[in-house]
DNA sequence: AACAGGTATATCAATATTGATATAGCAACA
DNA sequence: TGTTGCTATATCAATATTGATATACCTGTT
């Protein structure tokens, strides 16, 4: 249901559908996205019910423009979505699914090569996200500060993103630091003590190919 | 296309649709989830392609199971996904996407009460994840140890969960603190020095009503 | 004018996901 | 023995989502 309330939330402001693509694209993409596909439908469906009206225009570049703006009960229902507290869906992640079965491979080094990529990727998204937190910050004394008049809403669900997907480029290192050790181990030897390094461990340099497949994995202990 | 291919994964074990079903909720639903409506069909279509097999077995507790188990070419299929990089999907949050426009509601006062419902859905989450890794893993120094034979690559899944959102409860004080912070600022007042305080700030109690309103946001200025 | 290529705008078919509902067998009880 | 209720098992209808494709207008070129 999230996306009909997001395009209400998008809609203070009138817009077409091809617009909103856009906005979704530039802006929101930390926390939403949305296709072409998924959009015109839905805005078929709100106007439908009554929460969005729309009127044709010219466009100055191409076809016929298809303008939304909100209606009284669309606000209203959009002010209900925000009233009604925290929307808690689950949280997916493909490539957690991939690891979680990546014994199957029966390789560590496989393992460490997948860790290695997304540890890039991640790395490469959390770059322009504090890209975007740069350009709409002012450094004040060393610090950073709180973007502090119009959209401090937007700015905070910016933070989130930088920090989570911060924690997980951290998680990325922990990951390799715990391969690496487990490369290292003699054949045979199992059950020794590793201990986690605490946040930050500098450990684990990023190449992809250190130490030599010693030990495999074996046995299914999930969690 | 990953439920198709987390469903292989589950079924190098085989099993019934309704056992996968608990699965999803007790084992993987840190970055996974399914409902029966989903797994059934995907379980068919699964096995039309070949990549899986079926055979009905009497119960002990209901009606006939339709146990299904991986083919050859359902393996290769799932060995090819695991060694095909990792698939980044986008994230959705739909309590970032309430946060993001709750700039409508016109008061600071709500936004801290959604943090704070907020920050208490995401530490019960937590503690559910760190009993999971309490009951996987040994004290050993008074540090944590890897999860250390079988079970490896399940375990760094969990850490990503734990690690994820644990970072995100610190999001949640970091953003009660700049909240509280605004909400104390005479009316009027703009663009002041919010200065973030760095990692683990202790500040900002959790109740839900100190301090008054008075300024109040304004202004359209998105990330 | 006719065509080629690009951007703007929108729709379609296939697949994924959710939430509600249906059915089957067992157990306990009237 | 019929009924009620419970767990196990599965399906359905509605909605969401993705990826590919279609259509319209503009701009420059033949």
């Amino acid at each position: 249901m999230s996306l009909q309330h997001i395009l209400l939330g998008l809609l203070r402001e009138p817009a077409a559908g091809y617009d909103l693509k856009a906005v979704f694209d530039e802006r929101i993409s930390h926390f939403w996205s949305a296709e072409f596909g998924q959009i015109y439908p839905t805005l078929n469906r709100l106007e439908e019910r009554g929460l969005l009206e729309s009127r044709v225009e010219p466009s100055e570049k191409g076809p016929n423009r298809r303008v939304y703006s909100l209606t009284a009960d669309g606000r209203e229902e959009l002010l209900r979505w925000l009233g009604s507290g925290p929307a808690m869906g689950a949280e997916r992640f493909a490539y957690l699914a991939q690891l979680y079965f990546m014994d199957a491979l029966g390789d560590l080094h496989e393992t460490r090569a997948f860790m290695t990529a997304l540890k890039q990727r991640l790395r490469e998204w959390l770059g322009r996200l504090e890209a975007i937190e740069a350009a709409v910050t002012t450094s004040h004394g060393g610090a950073t500060e709180y973007y502090s008049d119009g959209g401090f809403h937007q700015f905070a669900t910016l933070r989130m993103g930088i920090l989570s997907i911060g924690s997980k480029v951290e998680w990325c290192d922990e990951t390799l630091a715990a391969i690496d050790r487990r490369i290292a181990l003699p054949a045979g030897v199992e059950a020794t003590a590793e201990c986690r390094s605490g946040r930050g461990a500098p450990s684990a340099p990023d190449g992809s190919g250190s130490g030599t497949h010693v030990g495999s994995p074996r046995g299914e202990v999930a969690s």
